[in-house]
RNA sequence: GACCCGUUCGUCUAUCGGUUAGGACUCCAGGUUUUCAUCCUGGCAAGAAGGGUUCGACUCCCUUACGGGUCGCCA
């Protein structure tokens, strides 16, 4: 039997966290098994849907590398897969109910009824769960069918899970109390049950729940913050799931590879932006520079920062000190342009070296007479600058950096010697010399 | 309120009856880097509480507390 997992958003606002790795691991699960891997636009509520929202999830899900087998835009032998379009299929479905007498109707809606008994599922995360149907207060008859005609979410979630021959849901723990009430439904289909995996939820920092608007709860945020969409996805897996190995850096193949629900924890976990933006900067270190230069290239461009033509020896420079990728332009900056922000406490620093300013005039005039001009012969000539005035060459470092960029971190000192060329360097050094004074 | 799920360093987590309770993020201290970052070493820091069961409990059971979820003609 072939595994067949979904994914099925409703299209009411942007691709939340929580429903990012919701998708995730139903994608991992189908990669993992060789299965199928289902999206569905639950676009019931046609008053909330919007194509935007809808675009926003397909977005997401790209951006993510979460593609789909079926679905939107795909072909598929389960189709249609908006909800919108499937109104035959429920109204069939909804007959069989009617037909075995298993709905009433109450003012003017439609009402499955429940057996009075205890419900008990088998959860791939939760383990087995009893819900005792027999107390009907806290468990009343539903509405499959509203007074306007129309289906709600537990009528054409099951159906469609039947439809579309899904094996497993895996979903939020959101779902676990509704779980039933979909059992209740398959039973008096006659059909068969997926496996039901109930994931826990994601909390924001503070313990509570995590809604919209929440700090990192949009996933359209995080390219626009300099995330790789491969961070995010490896963040995401690792809450709520783990590899029971040390290990904490994965691609999404490496995901797909060792993926499995029986790894997945119980209680809820906080999201913590910290710990995300690390493993942001863990994935920025082992990409090629090329790759990096790409990456980075638009937050540059967004800056409006010239882009020199050895940009890529520029990423070179800065891909290990960043960890968010919308950090690059302001690192950089003085490499391309020479109206760059200056940071007066560094400055400060410098001036409370009082042979700094000499040793940079110094420093300018040997740097002008080079004939050739390159990392190590500069830097051959600070260590003599500062020979010369009898001090260490560690003395000159920091005052050089600040001279010529402006601030006291920043890329290899050598790197900005090289990016930046002879003549740059003289007039840098000779201008922060004078004023100091 | 009823019902369901959960509870290990501040955070993410390992441990499936016997460990000095391990790792990671954050923070702090050293070291490497003639500079910055990376990196390396070390440090701070945890079994919610109370009862059982057991030779032995973070681990199993019960109670309480706390957190989360669900109880719609939302999904």
């Amino acid at each position: 039997m072939t595994v067949r997992t979904r994914f099925a958003p409703s299209p009411t606002g942007y691709l939340h966290v929580g429903g990012a790795r919701t998708a995730l691991f139903n994608w991992l699960f189908a990669r993992k098994h060789g299965g199928v891997f289902v999206l569905r636009v639950e676009d019931t509520d046609e008053v909330r849907n919007t194509d935007e929202a809808r675009q926003a999830i397909f977005d997401g899900m790209n951006w993510l590398g979460l593609d789909w087998d079926e679905g939107p835009e795909k072909s598929g032998d389960f189709g249609p897969y908006y909800q919108s379009k499937r109104r035959e299929i429920y109204d069939a479905w909804f007959q069989k109910l009617v037909d075995t007498e298993r709905v009433y109707e109450d003012g003017g809606a439609w009402r499955f009824r429940f057996d009075r008994k205890p419900v008990t599922m088998n959860d791939l995360v939760c383990g087995e769960v009893t819900i005792d149907y027999r107390d009907e207060s806290n468990t009343p008859d539903m509405v499959v069918k509203r007074s306007d005609g129309s289906y709600v979410f537990h009528f054409v979630n099951v159906v469609d899970d039947l439809e579309m021959e899904i094996t497993h849901v895996i979903r939020g723990e959101d779902h676990l109390m509704n779980t039933p009430k979909h059992l209740q439904l398959i039973e008096a289909f006659g059909g068969v049950a997926p496996k039901y995996a109930h994931i826990p939820l994601i909390l924001n920092p503070d313990g509570s729940k995590m809604s919209k608007r929440d700090e990192g709860a949009a996933v359209g945020d995080y390219p626009r913050q300099g995330f790789l969409s491969s961070a995010v996805v490896n963040f995401i897996a690792l809450l709520g799931w783990n590899s029971k190995t040390e290990r904490e850096i994965y691609s999404l193949p490496d995901l797909a590879a060792i993926f499995t629900l029986d790894h997945v924890n119980r209680s809820p976990a906080r999201f913590d932006l910290e710990k995300c933006k690390w493993v942001n900067q863990q994935h920025l270190l082992s990409m090629s520079v090329a790759d990096f230069a790409l990456a980075a290239r638009p937050f540059v461009e967004a800056e409006n920062l010239p882009i020199p033509e050895n940009f890529e020896a520029v990423m070179a420079a800065v891909k290990d000190k960043v960890r968010l990728l919308d950090e690059v332009p302001a690192a950089i900056d003085f490499l391309l342009k020479d109206d760059f922000a200056i940071d007066n406490e560094a400055v400060t620093k410098v001036r409370g070296n009082a042979a700094a300013g000499s040793l940079l005039v110094s420093l300018a005039e040997s740097f002008e007479m080079m004939d050739e001009w390159s990392v190590d012969l500069a830097k051959e000539s600070l260590n003599d600058v500062a020979k010369a005035a009898g001090a260490k060459p560690g003395q000159l470092m920091f005052p050089l950096r600040v001279a010529l960029s402006g601030r006291a971190h920043g890329p290899d000192l050598g790197d900005i010697l090289n990016l930046l060329g002879q003549d740059r360097c003289v007039a840098r050094v000779r201008h922060f010399a004078q004023s100091l004074g």
